[in-house]
DNA sequence: GTCTATAGGCGGATAGAC
DNA sequence: GTCTATCCGCCTATAGAC
């Protein structure tokens, strides 16, 4: 009757608590924020006992910077993948199309990457560490591949590549916050592929 | 010893306590968010009785909600004044770095314009009515005046001036965030002025 | 290591005096 | 209209059995 793998009925191991709490908190966390998060729904979210979270987690706020670390440091870490060789003989406007599209797919497939960004920049204030910690994982990961491709390609001779680099990020990033994280697509409507279009032109048609 | 305008000891007005709580209520609810703050502490910070709080108020979410969409709708609306007509025979780079420097003036000069943004942006998925008044009044208004900008002024024959604006708009306010918002400055370290030339410079260099 | 049970306090909201 | 005093539920965190 012994399951070695999972599956197990005895309560001896802790490593599956702690990933049962993780989980449950990321839910609950995510969904409410953390002011309006109890460890009384986390504990049930992750069904076990309150005093279990408690004793793998010193405090809610240990718990939720656990929790968050990973989160940036794992999960939502490769905002894109590492570009092939092959890219730098495909023609710019292909490459940097794909790359904006990525980013935006991020956000809206990935159903729960809106409430992940909602927490990081709603908490930046009381949780300045997180927020930093998401800007050497995500933010700076992605200014530095998009530079690095913007040097390489020989069909690029861009003035300034990492400021190019971050007007291309900071684009694509404002248009998905105010398109679907604040709910703005009826409001100020615009196709993404406008927007896309217009950004790769600005860039491809000024390179020196 | 009436004293009809102001400074009057007796309890008989209610528009005074009005704006107590309000400014009350946006010290409190700014510092700390919605969920971490309690009415004991609005009513503290207003020198009113809780009670009182709750007879001008129905509740906390209406207290919550009036407070932000006044200061969408007052406060923070006019990131920018209106164009004066002479702007449109100033050299299109002097318009759009004074633009630029205006928008992230506020986010380093006014001291709680960077709380405002993190509740709006952090409260985006339990407050949407919120959102949507904050994208109409401050990133509509933004989106419009430049874009009418773009379409006058007689140096510039941009292609897509809306989508143009977007980009403007976005690249700026990204740049405050990571920079700011998010505590990235000695992360990913950027002169303003560099990130505003090279922007200006992509859009002039492509006029048709 | 994990549970049930509980301590102790603070939360939103209201009753009733003046 | 405004206050003081209070209700009651839920909160974080822990004690103690197994």
């Amino acid at each position: 009757m012994e399951l070695p793998i999972s599956g197990r009925k005895d309560k001896s191991l802790s490593a599956e608590k702690t990933e049962a709490i993780l989980a449950g908190g990321m839910q609950e966390f995510l969904a409410h924020g953390y002011a309006a998060t109890s460890m009384d729904r986390v504990a049930i979210a992750a069904r076990v006992s309150k005093a279990t979270v408690y004793s793998h987690f010193q405090d809610k706020e240990s718990l939720f910077t656990a929790l968050i670390r990973r989160l940036v440091e794992q999960r939502f870490r490769s905002l894109f993948n590492d570009a092939e060789a092959e890219v730098l003989h495909t023609p710019p406007e292909i490459v940097l199309r794909a790359f904006a599209n990525r980013a935006l797919d991020m956000g809206t497939q990935e159903p729960q990457f809106l409430n992940f960004m909602r927490i990081i920049l709603g908490e930046s204030g009381r949780f300045p560490q997180l927020a930093r910690t998401f800007v050497s994982n995500v933010e700076q990961t992605s200014f530095k591949m998009l530079c690095q491709y913007f040097k390489e390609c020989p069909y690029l001779k861009l003035a300034d590549p990492e400021a190019t680099a971050r007007i291309f990020v900071g684009a694509i990033v404002h248009f998905l916050i105010v398109q679907e994280m604040l709910h703005g697509k009826d409001i100020v409507p615009m196709e993404r592929d406008r927007l896309i279009d217009t950004l790769v032109n600005l860039i491809v048609a000024n390179h020196q």
